[in-house]
DNA sequence: CGTAGATTAATT
DNA sequence: ATTAATCTACGT
């Protein structure tokens, strides 16, 4: 390569951005040869520090402002690929939140595709024909005879995502069940539309009609879904695509159930826990126009959907919208503003967040609030006193007479795991993981002690840290309801809800079935306390609800609200709700008790004025680590020092609450562009300086 | 003055 | 992220 002298040697230079945590693309030369291939946002394999890394092209130029000699692009990798307008929204968002946008491509961007496309299959005859097949199957073939019943229910093709459900891969079982002539291949593959949409509610008019304007709404309602539905169904008619977001992946999988069974047009589900090639298909098909309504998680924000006519941010008040374990630390709910650009965007709840709902209040956001009379449940709050057992007489006699009544009872509990925490005798503090100091929950299955954060079990039941073998449990976590409510209603069907009970697939199958109906007793973390009413629901218990309130953030009382309005807006009219606390009066549970939203709204709202929180405020949390007392202090102080010269306010330093080499630092600012400005220069001044913006753990 | 362990700076 | 260069506390 001798660019230099008279000579003008056309080259192409491609800048890649690598999964490294630095906000900075690198120089790579193309080749003639690769020259047809490479485009911005394909996925390239370059030699980077002696070893092979693959990256992401960011740009192309004429030159380099590099020095040093440039390495050669080795190989375009296959698609999938980002389009131009994809990459420089995530490029926007990264920068919003501080963070390095090779980190946030690198992750977004699937791997490969997967080849296998989706099939659908239908009877191969009529019901009468198959049905009395169907017992003679289940003796030889179990699982070809679960898959012909699911397909005898449907009444209409199912994809084989659908028939899947609880089980591997039923690639076999369906080849088999194709050899008998039982089932056969359905043509279409994505029409799976098998109900009709609910008519539509009165307020879903004024939505349709304010869809081609764009602008923010906000619908404040309790059934939200079938409105969904109608003002999906007019964007896809205009011709634009449609995004549809839930803040977790239980949630995303039903309403794109729901969706399917309703739309004509193919509904795609988009989240991190699909396998990757799935995710690659769903992309590719996003990113040529074809796939133009999904269903996702946050994740789901960044794929390179064109043409975007609706944004729905469902459950919007949801925290898990927020990213905190992985950089960057973006809110979905504020990104959303930035990716629906005059989109029409629409944030739904039945119990905004104080933002949202103050954005609404001040006229930011058109707000639909359909009148709504009261659903007729009734609730009772039994206040909790030292009473040791762990599930009140209350409850019991609620849970009696709801299976009395053939009804299903909901007890939705703070904790999952056996105990809340398990205290040491010895030392009096909870016991905790001597790697990474989290506490330490107890395990029945197991009989042992499990840290939940790096998984490690401890080898004997004593206290690590002082090896006292006096131990004392805590509090009540689900699998301990769950174990207390075996024993009271030895006959009931108990289903358990919960992370743990949710890694399986055969789990995930009760629980779904659960939630459509089945089973007596649900024994469930916060997780239930979102998503439609459940019909065959007759109660609905929550136990633990003071460690909510007690939570040491400014948003507890906020969070304990939206909580236990989500869990009582599950029972169908005649529900019963039962709270047990012993903070009987807290305005929260009160609030939430009534269904009195406004109540609550109008004291918090006064309370974060007064306390300069948002809505009134923007925050970010800053958190840096110091080895000595001394240069905690000393970092600290010049942190602030520099801060100081920002339009915020400061809080802090103040210790984390178990390790104590970190501190952090949070800011609070009138403008949002203030806070982002100041911690930019902290930035810029502490490179190992983590920042949080939007944070929503205090 | 030497070393382990931590911190920092650079990467095309 | 990974690595090599540089710094720091503590021991001789």
């Amino acid at each position: 390569m001798k660019g230099d002298g008279s000579l003008t040697v056309k080259r192409v230079i491609a800048s890649v951005l690598l999964p490294l945590p630095i906000d900075k693309g690198f120089d790579f030369l193309v080749s003639d040869q690769l020259l047809p291939q490479v485009e911005v946002g394909r996925r390239v394999k370059v030699r980077f520090q002696g070893k092979e890394r693959s990256g992401i092209i960011a740009s192309l130029a004429a030159g380099s402002e590099h020095e040093g000699l440039l390495e050669p692009v080795l190989e375009v990798l296959a698609k999938p690929s980002f389009s131009a307008v994809a990459l420089a929204f995530c490029s926007r968002i990264a920068s919003d939140y501080l963070a390095p946008c090779g980190l946030l491509v690198n992750r977004l961007l699937p791997r490969r595709i997967s080849d296998k496309q989706e099939r659908s299959f239908t009877l191969a005859g009529e019901i009468s024909e198959l049905l009395p097949q169907l017992e003679p199957l289940s003796r030889r073939a179990p699982r070809q005879a679960a898959v012909l019943q699911q397909l005898l229910a449907a009444s209409g093709p199912c994809s084989e995502e659908n028939l899947r459900e609880g089980r591997g891969s039923i690639r076999a079982t369906l080849q088999r069940l194709v050899e008998k002539g039982l089932i056969k291949e359905a043509v279409v593959c994505s029409g799976v539309k098998r109900e009709e949409i609910a008519p539509p509610p009165p307020w879903a008019a004024k939505l349709v009609e304010s869809l081609p304007r764009g602008g923010r709404t906000l619908l404040f309602a309790q059934e939200r879904w079938d409105g969904y539905a109608h003002l999906i169904e007019a964007a896809i008619a205009s011709g634009k695509s449609a995004l549809l977001l839930a803040p977790e992946i239980l949630l995303a999988r039903q309403l794109h159930r729901y969706l399917q069974e309703r739309i004509e047009t193919g509904v795609a589900l988009y989240h991190s826990a699909l396998p990757e090639g799935e995710r690659g298909r769903v992309w590719e098909s996003a990113r040529r126009g074809e796939s133009r309504l999904i269903v996702g998680t946050r994740s789901a924000l960044f794929l390179p959907l064109d043409n975007l006519g609706l944004l729905i941010v469902d459950e919007e008040q949801d925290r898990s919208y927020k990213q905190d374990e992985m950089l960057p630390h973006y809110h979905a709910r504020t990104v959303a503003k930035t990716r629906a650009d005059g989109a029409f965007l629409l944030f739904g709840s039945a119990a905004p967040s104080l933002e949202t709902f103050f954005s609404a209040a001040s006229g930011r956001l058109s707000l639909i609030r359909p009148e709504v009379q009261p659903r007729k449940i009734t609730v009772q709050i039994v206040e909790t006193t030292k009473d040791k057992a762990v599930l009140s007489s209350e409850l019991c006699a609620a849970v009696e007479r709801t299976l009395d009544r053939g009804k299903q009872a909901l007890i939705a509990v703070n904790r999952r795991g056996y105990f809340q925490a398990v205290l040491c005798r010895g030392c009096g503090r909870p016991l905790r993981c001597p790697v990474c100091t989290v506490n330490l929950t107890y395990e029945v299955r197991a009989a042992q002690l499990l840290c939940r954060v790096c998984g490690t079990a401890q080898p004997r039941m004593v206290c690590p840290e002082c090896t006292s073998r006096a131990l004392r449990f805590v509090g009540v976590g689900s699998a301990r309801v769950e174990e207390e409510m075996r024993e009271r209603f030895p006959t009931a069907r108990i289903i358990r809800i919960d992370m743990d009970s949710l890694q399986t697939r055969a789990h995930r199958k009760a629980a779904e079935q659960a939630l459509a109906g089945e089973g007596d007793i649900l024994i469930a973390t916060p997780m239930i306390a979102k998503g439609p009413v459940l019909s065959r629901l007759g109660l609905v218990g929550a136990i633990g609800v003071d460690a909510l309130l007690a939570l040491p953030d400014f948003r507890a009382a906020e969070r304990t609200y939206q909580y236990l309005s989500g869990l009582l807006g599950r029972l169908p009219a005649g529900g019963e709700g039962l709270i047990e606390t012993s903070y009987p009066d807290n305005i929260a549970v009160q609030a939430a008790v009534c269904g009195d939203y406004n109540r609550f709204y109008e004291t918090e709202e006064a309370e974060r004025k007064a306390l300069f929180y948002p809505p009134f405020s923007h925050l970010a949390r800053l958190a840096f680590t110091a080895r000595t007392e001394r240069e905690r202090r000393d970092k600290g102080k010049r942190l602030i020092t520099l801060l100081q010269g920002y339009e915020v306010e400061i809080l802090g330093p103040a210790p984390h609450p178990t390790l104590h080499t970190c501190a952090f630092v949070l800011l609070k600012g009138g403008r949002r562009e203030t806070v982002h400005t100041a911690c930019a220069a902290a930035q810029q001044q502490f490179p190992q300086l983590k920042i949080d913006i939007d944070p929503e753990r205090i």
